[in-house]
DNA sequence: GTTCAAATGGACCGAGGCGTCCAAAAATCA
DNA sequence: TGATTTTTGGACGCCTCGGTCCATTTGAAC
């Protein structure tokens, strides 16, 4: 029997993805099928045989990326100083916010914003929204626990997850460098915990 | 006599430069020169006399954004609360973070980062840089006083921003909805300003 | 009203991109 | 090896856009 229908290669279309991911990224939305086609090593029509149309491409490849987004985000709870987990907490958001990498979707997301604002959407509740949750989630429990004095938790993780982005998000999606040395990152992570936990510290036992 | 050479309409040139905004700032850097010169109701020709061609036409209109942008950003001295000047300035950040017609110039840079880094150097520059050596400067002068304690001016006017646009500039730039109601930028501005307060106050005196 | 630059609008060119088509080559299973 | 599907590569149509050209109209200064 000849081989069977609709059995395209999983492979090649990784390879799709992974070359629309890095030309995107490199010359935004404005990238050809061509290009990426040639940076994956496959024919232009493959590409069309795989996904159809180009936006049909750019939401697959939103899609991949916003699985791997959610990740690393698991708050790792188990330390009883608050600062600590804020400081762990901190570390991962700043190394993802300094992440030049991982801009390459969003500024494709910010380009195609007018044309398929669902996808803009669901990069935003995929990423910072499920952030900002798991965030308030632990803030309340810490408050509930007497550890902490949050009162308005998404607010206040609103206010944490700023801290942590600053202006890297803005360098970042600016194409600007953007310093990721992991000893900066630590430190940062650091003061970003100790100052967001005097804000909110209960009124006695105020931690250094 | 005839009209002197090179006597071409300033109102126009405003109206072209609205229009790129305008144009610009929905649809894109994609958007065409035809659209803009229809939008500010003038021929296409009109806009290449003025302008020359379409990224220098683009660095005027940011060259004319930036000069903007700055403007409302002084620090109004005065009260001798720092919360007050605190959440003064936030609600001026607030604004600024939540007002979307200022965006067409961001994504335009953003999109153009690539082709044109010099221009989003500039937008950085003055915007968020500027911004935050006056945050710092504030900080730096407030803590000399003994009103607060700031360690490291630089890194706090960073937090102090961070917390101020939060997700906001992330979703603004993404083409959401951000809301503006004044009433809510103010309760957010003083959220900010009394939880910033705290995390720098000096070690007695904390104000609630 | 005369004069000359600026503005208009519409045709035009060339480049480049999306998407299609197709015939030949490669890969897969029996 | 044979049947069948995918893949390839290149040509093609179509469209949009940046930018130019030009004949005509508008309008400001004299």
């Amino acid at each position: 029997m000849p081989r069977a229908s609709g059995q395209i290669d999983l492979v090649k279309s990784e390879a799709i993805l992974d070359a629309a991911s890095d030309v995107l990224g490199e010359r935004g939305l404005g990238a050809s099928i061509e290009a990426i086609a040639r940076h994956a090593g496959v024919s232009k029509q493959t590409i069309y045989n795989h996904f159809g149309c180009k936006t049909a491409l750019i939401e697959a490849l939103v899609a991949r990326r916003v699985s791997h987004i959610t990740a690393p985000l698991r708050v790792q709870g188990g330390a009883d100083q608050p600062v600590e987990t804020l400081a762990a907490l901190a570390r991962t958001l700043i190394a993802i916010v300094s992440n030049v990498r991982a801009y390459s979707l969003i500024r494709v997301t910010v380009q195609g914003a007018g044309a398929m604002p669902e996808l803009a959407k669901a990069v935003f509740e995929a990423g910072p929204m499920t952030t900002r949750t798991l965030i308030a989630d632990f803030l309340a429990a810490e408050t509930k626990a007497g550890r902490m004095a949050v009162d308005d938790p998404m607010e206040a993780a609103e206010f944490f997850a700023g801290m942590c982005s600053g202006h890297r998000q803005f360098r970042a999606l600016m194409g600007m460098e953007v310093s990721a040395d992991p000893e900066q990152i630590d430190h940062l992570a650091q003061a970003v915990a100790k100052r967001f936990f005097r804000a909110y510290a209960p009124e006695r036992g105020l931690a250094n």
